[in-house]
DNA sequence: GCTAACCTTTACGTCAACGTGAAGGTGCTG
DNA sequence: CAGCACCTTCACGTTGACGTAAAGGTTAGC
């Protein structure tokens, strides 16, 4: 075998429990993940033990951050998964071409996606905003008669 | 009796599936609340028909929007409308007495509360925000690409 | 080469948040 | 008072997103 690669290779793949921890998921959830569609392990070991590298981890993060932070079901993940996708092979047309016509309109269809991507976010944020700002003006008229007590 | 409603009557109670369409909801999701005790109807008919008022509505909408928007669970919702009550509790305590410094603690406990429900919106708008940059500054990398292409 | 720790698939369990009848009562309309 | 739309309470079904246990294979360290 060839010397075991230890210390600091950058380029390791990791196995479903260490990415597990890194992502803060538990390994069933990655592989529900997998199972639904959602990410494919980079490789597999010699004896089929998943292997993950940093792009695997870069996808999972993303996938708890829609989910935690945006509130996305794993179904509207797979959506924008699938739209991050398409915005990969334009790249690569993109690259592929030097007519300037086919690269304005491969720009233009992953700035349309983009768009989507943000009107929905955007819809969220301002219905979110929207909330706190009712809060925040009760907050206020709390601290308003605070203040008039105080003085 | 009752001579000055004026105009139609503004107080009248309404059925589930009066609320449901008003709120965009299902009457079996109003059961449901209902059944872990997110609200209780103002009355009930002589049949036994559920009948909501107003504040009911609000209730619902209020609800909705917390999990529509803010994707908290029922359960949470549970307890923002636990704090709604206590909130409401202590603005009577607090009309009942006149003792300046009970006042105060009253309203300080309201503020703690409301403080407390703005700290977990803040951080859900704050991470949803974070998001929202990063997918704009990739939308702004291949507007800019458009840019260069079309000059 | 042995062992402990980690992994595999398969499969059934669980919890929230409802959906979907079934069987029967209510309430307005003609 | 007949009829129809809406309501009631069970009660079981469903879907999403995993948890958990079983039975066995793999890897790393000694």
């Amino acid at each position: 075998m060839a010397p075991t690669l230890p210390g600091p290779d950058r380029a390791r793949l990791l196995r479903i429990q260490e990415v597990a921890e890194l992502c803060a998921l538990t390994a069933r959830s990655i592989r529900y993940y997998e199972e639904v569609g959602l990410l494919k392990p980079a490789g597999r070991s010699e004896g089929a033990y998943r292997l993950y590298d940093r792009d695997d981890l870069e996808r999972l993060l993303f996938i708890k951050a829609m989910r935690d932070d945006a509130g996305f079901s794993l179904a509207e993940i797979g959506l924008l998964l699938e739209d991050e996708a398409a915005r990969e092979r334009s790249r690569e047309r993109f690259m592929a071409t030097s007519d300037v016509a086919e690269r304005r309109a491969i720009l233009r269809a992953s700035a349309g996606r983009l768009d989507g991507q943000l009107a929905r976010l955007h819809e969220k944020a301002e219905r979110l905003g929207a909330m706190i700002a009712g809060v925040e003006e009760r907050r206020a008229r709390v601290g308003c008669r605070l203040a008039e007590l105080d003085q």
